[in-house]
RNA sequence: GCAGGGGUGGCAGAGUUUGGCCAAAUGCGACGGGCUUAGGACCCGUUUCCUUUGUGGAUGCGAGAGUUCAAAUCUCUCUCCCUGCACCA
């Protein structure tokens, strides 16, 4: 048994003190590997591993490949979740106290986890030794911090560099907001951690007969207005008359104070939904008078609190009305539902279609407010795919269109105007519904710039996608990122330069902070404030010289010079890892902002992008409770073992699955190799022969076929290589009577090397265990060698394997009728079926053969006496297995001397004694159906 | 809707780029057998259907059509599933 959490320590301690992941610029090429630094509000988990692990192989791959290899990482602080995580613990919210207790943390720890920096600084040490355990590769000199000062500076210059290039733009932005706590709220606060969703949608004036106000009815769908036979409110509300941008409109008093977030709202006078429902409203496209009605489904806090009523098209004004009219509401009775818009092109459809949605029957009883929701929701996206107006100016034109342009008609006429929703009615932790709230001034990045957008095409093009299907993710991503907000009115990080009260938000501030591992640990110990404009300008964009940037600093000389020097070196070639999720923001930002800041040789290289993980079947979750740290999967089964599992059991861009049934079986194979090596001195040294020609021809092709696939980031492809074959090759070897000593080595020491990327503690132990004083990790990665590629003797044992199991097959066959044959006779065909399987093999045609044979042609090339009648025969029954012939030339002569060399063996699995001859000498009855590398077979 | 990914045997999951040793790797499960006092572990066999003193045949990789001597693999149409659509990290 292997002690894994053993040798984790043990060869740990061994790689750190060597220094070997420590790497300074030298006369090797550069190789730099980096991952988002890790957003540290919580414990790692083995969710994280998917992105770092695949980085890692990838850096001992390239490392052992004999570049110098820079892997770096940092810590992610800024933002507002760990303030709000850090609030959430001040107020003793039992559900993150219990997360974090059944992490294992103190009492006394989490209690001063309401100071967020702490939080912050615990969770960077979890994150750091649990990244050490599971062996990453990591250059530890380098960690730098998003709120560090000088990580600061170094934002600041970046978006005065953004900002110089006029990608700045400032303008009107909404966001969610909490009334009570009066701030902004993302995701991070709220409760159940949804997403606020903010959704335009149009308010359309409806002029009140008689007023000098209109009712605002807002929707999401203004084509209906041909549609409306009548208005909602809610009965019992309260509405009010208020004024906002000119105009008076009644909206329900609860709307009105939302809007207010938005707009200026001054409200003149409250009215009661009663008096609402006695007035006349002008549809400001049809010019129709309708009627007001209370509807059961309104909300008066959603929108306006008053709602259009298009029962032809929406199943909630169907079913109210017909609500109404079952408690005796006349006028509601004369209501005739009025069709816009059909889904059958032709205009064929239903003349009222709510009634294919919505069942009606179900309405002369209980309401059913859900059922109508579904029926609503499935509908409005029915209308709006297939749907083309019947109806109004814009008659035969698609939805999506008519829509569009109905929009701007009645906004530009001043028959309605825009407004903002919450539209999943998400609600602040404190309680409070959230509401939109306008911003003027905002700060964006604009994305959309034409000419930042072909820079960033062109930095697409110029980098390897890993894996190659992902590029087309980028190619869109490219196209369709447009403004994006960049300031923040609170959360942790760095000051905007053009607005000292906004925080740079936190995706915006890591973009290319990767460039300033490069030099991190040669400037950690400067002041911050001699990290100037002229600093950064000088040894990123290589501005100016050393000595003048050295005397605008007060830096010395030295030191600007080796950060000029370090950052040239290693941003020469960047690898970035990612997760999936991450292309359609950090990723295409980050191509974005590199290739507009830096010269295009530090433009990315390769971006590779990954799944992520399963956990026993199921997707890893707080809510599931599901999330497995990786201190507990370490403890389990290693670190080898966690890393073999998280990163290389699925394809790169799958997710891949944790389960302790897969892990077991990881470590069994792991197991076995290392039984094997523990006995290696079972064996002893010996001249080569066939088998173990084999062996090394096997060898060299998984070397061969291990190297191309982790090039190409096919983790999945070289670990099934590397662990699974290899144990199936290595059984057989010693089955087939393999047993040099030698030869054992030789291929357990290639293993522990093409294994050492994926694990790396197993490998070094291994590694040792064979003799070695080396450490694998800075090994040579193994070359395969082509000479030693041996077709011809893999085709023989897969002969043998196949020999084995069809007799086998005809043995149980026997067996069946009673028999116990003791003796297994095989007959070689005849050298012309060889002959001609050959000619077939070369390219598959049947009739080019059957011509040769009939022309004589295959006499004259092959000088051999041949019976034209069985070759045709031959040949027509060979023609349904064309397919299966093999590509490789063999002869009966060959054939006998291998089934010869292995009576032992196929004696030993048979259990039968084993007798070999060729057809033209056999007398058997199975002779005559002997095929080339299918003998006949005769049991007796 | 837009964009991306996918549909393979009881399950998971390769194979698709480059059509042909593909009834389809590997793992798991199930069944039968061996070994054991027993269980575990381990070993052998079976695991689409039919046929059988043999290595044969049929069907078959979401559905349908096409190209080809040959299709899981190429082309077209359809269908279903998953993910993202932001200012949240």
């Amino acid at each position: 048994m292997i002690d894994f959490i053993e040798i984790d320590s043990k060869w740990q301690r061994e790689w750190e003190s060597a220094k070997i992941f420590e790497p300074s610029p030298d006369s090797r090429e550069s190789y730099m590997v980096t991952a988002p630094f890790p957003y540290v509000n919580g414990p790692p988990h083995i969710g994280h591993l998917r992105t770092y692990g695949t980085a890692d192989v990838l850096a001992r791959y390239k490392r052992m490949k004999g570049f110098n290899v820079l892997f770096p990482m940092g810590w992610h602080v800024t933002g507002t979740p760990i303030l709000a995580s850090s609030k959430r613990i001040k107020a003793k919210d039992p559900d993150i106290i219990n997360d974090m207790k059944a992490f294992g943390i103190e009492d006394s720890d989490i209690e001063k986890m309401t100071d967020p920096i702490f939080l912050a600084s615990y969770f960077i040490d979890e994150f750091r030794k649990s990244f050490k355990a599971i062996g990453l590769s990591v250059d530890w000199r380098r960690q730098l911090i998003s709120i560090n000062p000088q990580f600061s500076r170094f934002i600041e210059w970046q978006f005065s560099v953004l900002n110089s290039n006029g990608l700045l733009t400032q303008g009107r932005h909404q966001i969610g907001w909490c009334p009570n706590e009066n701030n902004a709220v993302g995701m991070h606060d709220t409760k159940h951690d949804v997403e606020p969703e903010i959704e335009k949608v149009i308010g359309i004036k409806f002029k009140v007969d008689g007023e000098e106000y209109s009712a605002a009815c807002a929707t999401y769908r203004p084509e209906t207005i041909y549609g409306v036979t009548n208005i909602f409110v809610k009965e019992g509300a309260t509405y009010v008359i208020c004024e906002i941008e000119g105009n008076r409109y009644c909206m329900s008093k609860k709307a009105a104070e939302k809007l207010a977030y938005q707009f200026s709202v001054k409200v003149i006078k409250e009215i009661s939904s009663s008096e609402l429902l006695g007035k006349k409203y002008i549809n400001p496209v049809t010019g129709e008078a309708v009627s007001a009605f209370p509807g059961f489904f309104v909300d008066d806090s959603f929108g306006t609190g008053m709602v259009i009523s298009v029962p032809a098209h929406a199943p909630f004004d169907y079913a109210a009305l017909a609500e109404l009219v079952k408690r005796g509401n006349s006028v509601a009775a004369t209501i005739k539902p009025v069709k816009v818009l059909d889904i059958d092109s032709k205009g064929a459809g239903p003349d009222i279609p709510v009634m294919s949605y919505l069942d009606t029957e179900s309405l002369s009883g209980a309401i059913d407010s859900a059922a109508i929701e579904e029926a609503g929701i499935k509908q409005y996206r029915e209308e709006l795919h297939k749907g083309i107006m019947v109806t109004g100016e814009y008659k035969g034109l698609r939805i999506k269109e008519a829509r569009e342009k109905i929009w701007t008609d009645m906004t530009g006429k001043g028959n309605a105007f825009e407004l903002y929703i919450i539209a999943n009615n998400a609600v602040c932790r404190c309680g409070w519904a959230i509401v939109v709230k306008t911003v003027d001034g905002q700060w964006f990045l604009n994305y959309g710039n034409e000419k930042w957008k072909a820079k960033a095409r062109e930095a697409l093009k110029g980098a390897v996608v890993l894996p190659k299907k992902g590029r087309s993710a980028f190619e869109r991503a490219i196209e369709w990122i447009d403004l994006r907000a960049v300031a923040r009115s609170q959360g942790l990080g760095t000051k905007l330069p053009m607005d000292n009260t906004k925080i740079i938000e936190s995706l915006s501030d890591s973009t290319i902070y990767m460039s300033l591992y490069t030099i991190w640990n040669i400037i950690s110990g400067v002041e911050s404030e001699k990290l100037n404009k002229e600093f950064f300008d000088f040894v990123f964009l290589g501005k100016g010289d050393a000595e003048s940037a050295a005397k605008s600093t007060g830096i010395s000389y030295e030191i600007v010079k080796r950060c000029r020097e370090a950052f040239d070196y290693w941003y020469g070639f960047t690898s970035r890892h990612s997760g999936m999720d991450l292309v359609f923001n950090h990723l295409t930002m980050y191509l974005f902002n590199h290739a507009i800041i830096f010269d295009k040789k530090y433009w990315p290289k390769q971006i590779a992008v990954n799944g992520s993980v399963l956990c026993e079947g199921e997707k890893m979750s707080k809510s599931l409770g599901n999330t497995v740290p990786i201190k507990s999967a370490i403890g389990r089964h290693g670190a080898d073992v966690i890393r073999f599992v998280v990163v290389c059991s699925a394809d790169l861009y799958a997710d891949s699955e944790y389960s302790d049934s897969a892990a077991n079986g990881v470590r069994e194979r792991l197991e076995y190799i290392n039984t094997l090596a523990d006995n290696l001195k079972l064996y002893s040294p010996a001249e080569l022969t066939h088998i173990d020609y084999w062996l090394y021809s096997k060898l060299n092709r998984k070397i061969i076929s291990i190297t191309n696939a982790i090039e190409e980031l096919e983790l999945r492809t070289a670990s099934t290589a590397a662990l699974y074959d290899s144990t199936i090759e290595l059984k057989r070897y010693l089955l087939r009577g393999g047993s040099n000593q030698l030869v054992l080595t030789d291929y357990l020491s290639s293993l522990a090397l093409l294994l050492s990327p994926i694990t790396p503690h197993f490998s070094e132990d291994l590694w040792h265990m064979l003799g070695n004083s080396t450490f694998a990790a800075a090994e040579k990665w193994p070359s395969g060698n082509e000479a030693m590629l041996a077709g011809k003797i893999e085709m023989e044992e897969k002969l043998i394997d196949d020999v084995i199991e069809d007799s086998k097959h005809v043995l149980e066959l026997v067996a069946k009728k009673g028999k116990q044959p003791k003796e297994i006779k095989y007959i070689v065909a005849s050298e012309w079926k060889y002959i001609l399987n050959n000619e077939l093999a070369k390219d598959k045609n049947v009739s080019r053969v059957m011509d040769m044979i009939k022309s004589g042609e295959l006499e004259n090339t092959y000088d051999f006496k041949f019976d034209i009648q069985r070759c045709m025969g031959f040949v027509s029954s060979m023609a349904k297995k064309v397919n299966a012939i093999r590509n490789v030339e063999t002869n009966p002569a060959d054939e006998l001397d291998i089934i010869n060399d292995a009576k032992s063996y196929i004696s030993k699995e048979t259990g039968c004694k084993v007798v070999a001859e060729g057809e033209d000498s056999s007398a058997s009855p199975k002779a005559a159906g002997s095929m080339p590398l299918k003998p006949g077979i005769e049991v007796s």
